[in-house]
RNA sequence: UGGGGAGUCGCCAAGUUGGUUAAGGCACCGGAUUUUGAUUCCGGCAUUCGAAGGUUCGAAUCCUUCUUCCCCAGCCA
């Protein structure tokens, strides 16, 4: 496949899989096309007086608000608002505020930025379809209210203990409860009073009346509300119950016209359940049908990364890393101080594509498409990492020359910018051997090389310390190589090094992060994760930088030519003191030969 | 040992109503171009679909048995 027809292909044939066929198959057969739509969510009494729907399917990125968003939730967000994006639909932003006590304003404003940042928006023609569960606890309440009516619910008295003993295990069946049996009229008057905030926390709570023998536990009569006498970031001390996420999610979909719920596959065993529900709902009138259907996908492991909560908590509790937004955190806000683009993440999600297999993807997979993107779009700079000072002995003196660089080799477009040469240089360290390596074509003694956009030089010698640390390479340049003049590439020299004036060259703090982890399953086979940090994941650096870059913004974006793509931290970096995240480096096959 | 899922090239992943040589991407290996040992380009890369039987003219796709891995016993999500 060559170029151009991979550009055309990839926006309007995303690759396949099974939620797409899914729903084609639904939008085919016009399953869900007669729903109506209030513009809001809302039971079936809302939206039946509207119109036709005009979304053609709906989804849903319904994260609870108690953290910040990572990795595996940038491939939930590309999935669910890419499919909405392909066939017509909306995708909403939902939070799943249903546990006052792990929920705060901080993570909503988090989530919405990040969101956003990755480039997904939920308001379009008029909608705006940012909601919280919470602002619709008056409508789960009818539900539950329903479900008591129908002898579908009841409310159980026993201690959380009881509740546990009488499960059962997964081989052996649950016992009912002594209080199952309640008439709808006292479950009634029960449940209003545990709105009504008349009992302590854990003294009641309400289950569905389902099966306590059903081999699948989540129908063992599952908990619908607990009391809870918390405050909630969104609707205060108004309620004194508060719905569980198994009982809230469906309705929540239902309320709001999701024609596909799409979560991971933890969620499977709990679908039954969620039918369950919907359809007794739909039997009171107070859904429209068709229902919501749930659809399970595998969620993202990557290699050399944790991406559970509690171990994210971990990490900036115990101040391994410095806060949530440390570049090497596999948090969204980690990643756009690290450099990451949005770009980069949509790219990932294609790639890994969608499916129900466990699989770990290889950290590098990620980092190929940060730099597919970054090789791009970012323009080339000279930064000098680990400086090495080369003299150009035949050189005049206080003498100074402009040599020109282009912004970008695939785009001429975007010009060229002026670099400074001079008598004295700072180059790598690694750009020079004493005695050179099998292959080593760069700069050692009696060796030729181009200083890359300016001239050919001879190396003619060098200087040490006391340590036999080398201090100064010595070389001579060929007055005519100078690029861009005529005659400059009669010289053919296989080495090519950057090169910043010592005179001109801007020092700059860079920091170089590496994998936070360094094996690919951090805390496996016993371990404690905690010891798998890799102590080289980051390394601060002064660096030499080529003069244009002391006026770098933050969040401006360059590929170091040679090294690799960096970011001007977004916090710690302003114009005239420039402070550099180290991205991704380039992929260097001599390294790796070596 | 109960229930629910998944096993297709090193890593992902199409394929799923059985039909010629098992998509594609990434990685990898060659070779070309290159003033980034980068990029780009061109070529190579599963007689085989967890295993064993069976049905069939024909199976990754159907049947049987076996096997490995993941999830479930919160008043978390």
């Amino acid at each position: 496949m060559n170029k151009a027809s991979k550009e055309t292909a990839a926006p309007s044939a995303p690759a396949g899989n099974f939620i797409r066929t899914l729903i084609e198959s639904d939008l085919a057969s016009g399953k869900d096309a007669p729903r109506r739509w209030s513009g809001r969510p809302g039971l079936a009494e809302q939206h039946l007086a509207a119109g036709i729907d005009p979304a053609r399917i709906r989804t849903r990125f319904p994260p609870e608000p108690n953290g910040y968003l990572h990795f595996g939730h940038a491939k939930s967000i590309c999935l669910n608002f890419g499919l909405a994006r392909d066939y017509g639909g909306r995708c909403h932003l939902r939070f799943d505020d249903t546990n006052p006590e792990r929920e705060e304003k901080e993570f909503v404003d988090s989530i919405v930025e990040s969101v956003r940042w990755l480039g997904f928006s939920w308001d379009a023609d008029g909608e705006e379809n940012l909601y919280f569960a919470s602002d619709d606890f008056d409508a789960m309440a009818r539900c539950a209210e329903s479900l008591i009516d129908t002898n579908h619910a009841y409310v159980d008295s026993q201690t959380a203990e009881e509740m546990r003993a009488n499960r059962g295990t997964l081989t052996e069946a649950g016992k009912d409860s002594p209080y199952r049996e309640r008439s709808p009229e006292e479950n009634r008057a029960l449940f209003q009073r545990m709105r009504a905030g008349e009992f302590p926390d854990g003294a009641h709570v309400l289950r569905a009346k389902i099966d306590m023998a059903s081999p699948n536990i989540n129908l063992r009569d599952p908990v619908l509300y607990r009391i809870r006498h918390t405050a909630h970031h969104n609707t205060g001390e108004r309620w004194r119950v508060y719905p569980m996420y198994t009982f809230a999610h469906p309705i929540e979909d239902a309320i709001e016209n999701i024609t596909h719920s799409i979560c991971t596959l933890e969620f499977e065993d709990q679908r039954p359940f969620y039918d369950w529900l919907l359809e007794r709902l739909a039997e009171s009138g107070l859904i429209q049908r068709p229902a919501p259907r749930q659809i399970e996908f595998s969620r993202l492991n990557l290699s050399c990364v944790v991406l559970s909560k509690r171990k994210l908590i971990q990490l900036v509790e115990e101040k391994h890393v410095d806060g949530w937004d440390d570049p090497r955190m596999p948090t969204l806000v980690g990643a756009r101080r690290r450099g990451y683009t949005p770009e980069g993440f949509r790219l990932f999600a294609e790639r890994i594509g969608v499916s129900k297999s466990d699989t770990l993807i290889d950290y590098s997979v990620l980092e190929d498409c940060m730099r597919e993107v970054l090789n791009e779009s970012a323009e080339r700079r000279i930064a000098v990492l680990d400086p090495l000072r080369l003299v150009v002995d035949n050189y005049p003196e206080n003498a100074s020359e402009d040599c020109f660089a282009p912004n970008h080799p695939l785009k001429p477009e975007l010009g060229k910018r002026a670099l400074p040469f001079g008598r004295e240089l700072w180059i790598e360290r690694d750009d020079f051997m004493e005695t050179p390596a099998k292959g080593f074509h760069r700069l050692y003694p009696g060796n030729t090389a181009r200083l890359r956009y300016a001239f050919v030089v001879k190396c003619t010698g060098f200087d040490k310390d006391e340590n036999g640390r080398v201090l100064t390479v010595h070389c001579d340049y060929m007055p005519d190589s100078k690029s861009g003049t005529p005659g400059a590439d009669t010289y053919k020299c296989k080495g090519n090094l950057h090169w910043v004036s010592t005179r001109h060259a801007c020092p700059a703090s860079v920091r170089l992060y590496d994998r936070l982890f360094s094996v690919a399953s951090p805390g496996a086979d016993g371990r404690n994760f905690i010891d798998d940090i890799n102590a080289a994941s980051v390394a601060r650096i002064t660096a030499q930088l080529e003069p244009s870059l002391a006026a770098a913004e933050p969040e401006a974006r360059f590929q170091f030519e040679r090294h690799g793509y960096f970011i001007a931290d977004r916090v710690d970096s302003k114009p005239g003191a420039p402070v550099f995240n180290r991205t991704v480096t380039l992929r260097d096959s001599w390294g790796k030969k070596r």
